[in-house]
DNA sequence: AGAATGTTTTTTGTATAAAAAAAATAAAAA
DNA sequence: TTTTTATTTTTTTTATACAAAAAACATTCT
């Protein structure tokens, strides 16, 4: 009926727990002190003191909160069944667009939407908002939602984007100075990539994070709101994508560590145009694997 | 109380006009073909006819709905006290946040500038979800919007993403071949910059939607959505500063000419490296631009 | 039978209300 | 005078209600 009372609960659990560290009959400080500390704003910080007088934990008398008891488990505040955070409403709605290849154009039902993936409506609306600017959904002219989709013609646009921040990095980096603390990790990747070259049979698996971990350091060398903003998608989208086609993972994660440490080698020659050669190769064989997942992703889901 | 009826209020103009070029006794197409040719429900068709019918202007029964007398001034709708559309919306808002030169971390108060904006608080919050993608908003950790602002350090990181974006388009149009239309479009641009140079001093003026042409042309050679989006914004900062800080802007815009008559003649050479310097060229130019503006600006507000 | 209309059911967008939280202000105690 | 608390005022956030619009379904007419 109203906003939830979230904020004052994860308090009253915080201050449970704050309060079990302190002896009894010891005095609390003041609601300033705790509002900082919980992080809320002193008006909850009352509300949870009074809840707290009335579950008779403590005495509430002008600036005096004497602790009365130790907390026992009876004390501990349920959430009520809660919404799910944002973060992983992010996260399982791109799962499902991913997931399921779903036709251009299919429209969306904010309240049902709402209710599956257990948020409020506005939350949902505004995260949509906020996908469209990914191009993932699309507002339809005549009020309501439209899912667009993760189709081919997506990904191919996001390799390309991805290949053009990608080479912008590059370019970037091959012209660092040596002393310049890039280069000093790229060496620790140069051997990372070695190690589990020599272990790819049994370990092939462990190049996901490996691969994530390359890519995020090349274009961290680019320090912009912008693309940082993008790289996040783009990041989210390929590995979600990678870690799901087990076809031939062996032999592509092999091609890949050798494909890497080429960009890195290249990138130490000191030539731009060896570097985005090999930089270019790489996102090439990229976005065919990611093409080529969707494929499959396609066919499985025609399948009866 | 509810939804406003806009849409209702928008098809009985529409058909008030359609209805217009219709002799009288005549009578009107079936309901779908009106909900066709109106963009609307059939529905809403079915609201508007009921409306015609009591003010007189048809006669509805059964499928026959029969033209009784041509309208008058007196049967056009009013529209209610309107909001302004999403569009006017965003540029009213950028031009605020471009205009008054706000210190970053400034709280937004978001019933007030609905208020301001004349616009329902829900279409506000979603606008401002919207710009978080860009940067210049950011929601604060417990609750409430804040105004990040056009800053110098902004301006700068959006330049370089421009610049890294523009000479992709630049690297990609200058291997096009030669019947592409790309070419046939810049030489009317050079043509167009040509015969300015030759007036500059009475019709500076002109530039501005020459420039905004001109990098239009370049950049539509990618075709991109995830670019595209944010040639959108990129487009709107720097054109909005462009037209407004007014100094020097004879010598500015000769200048501004000459670099683009240099990248329209590098591009056709087919030189990848001597096209992608002269772009560099331009872009830093007008990067420092920017930034002048901006400083011009800050001046300006800090003055008593 | 097929097209057009009448009716019912869903869905959406906006306004309003109410609770929770934050912020601002006033008052009191140390 | 400074710190802390009490009170009041704003602001944000969710829930609900309801009209408008769209879509689905059923019926009627030609």
């Amino acid at each position: 009926m109203a906003r939830t009372d979230d904020r004052f609960r994860i308090a009253y659990q915080d201050l449970l727990t704050v309060m079990a560290t302190q002896p009894i009959g010891s005095d609390l400080p003041p609601e300033l002190v705790l509002a900082d500390q919980l992080s809320i704003s002193r008006t909850t910080v009352r509300a949870v003191l009074t809840a707290f007088a009335k579950a008779g934990l403590i005495v509430w008398e002008g600036r005096k909160k004497t602790i009365l008891r130790m907390p026992t488990a009876k004390d501990r505040l349920a959430m009520r069944d809660e919404y799910l955070p944002r973060e992983e409403l992010e996260q399982r709605f791109l799962k499902w667009v991913l997931r399921f290849d779903v036709p251009a154009g299919t429209p969306l039902n904010v309240a049902k939407l709402a209710k599956e993936f257990s948020v409020p409506p506005h939350a949902l609306q505004e995260f949509l908002s906020g996908l469209s600017q990914f191009g993932l959904v699309t507002r339809r002219p005549r009020g309501g939602w439209s899912l667009l989709g993760f189709t081919a013609d997506y990904a191919v646009e996001l390799s390309e984007f991805r290949a053009v921040l990608e080479l912008n990095a590059v370019r970037t980096l091959v012209h660092l100075p040596r002393d310049h603390p890039i280069w000093q990790k790229l060496t620790e990747l140069e051997q990372q990539h070695e190690n589990l070259a020599a272990r790819i049979d049994t370990d092939f698996h462990d190049f996901s994070p490996l691969d994530e971990a390359f890519h995020h350091t090349i274009t961290s060398v680019v320090q912009n709101r912008f693309v940082k903003q993008f790289q996040k998608v783009i990041s989210l989208i390929f590995h979600y994508h990678y870690q799901w086609d087990k076809r031939m993972e062996r032999s592509r994660n092999e091609a890949a560590i050798g494909e890497h440490l080429a960009i890195i080698r290249a990138l130490r020659s000191g030539d731009e145009q060896a570097a985005a050669q090999a930089a270019t190769a790489h996102l090439a064989t990229s976005k065919e694997t990611l093409l080529a997942s969707l494929r499959v992703n396609a066919l499985i889901a025609d399948a009866p």
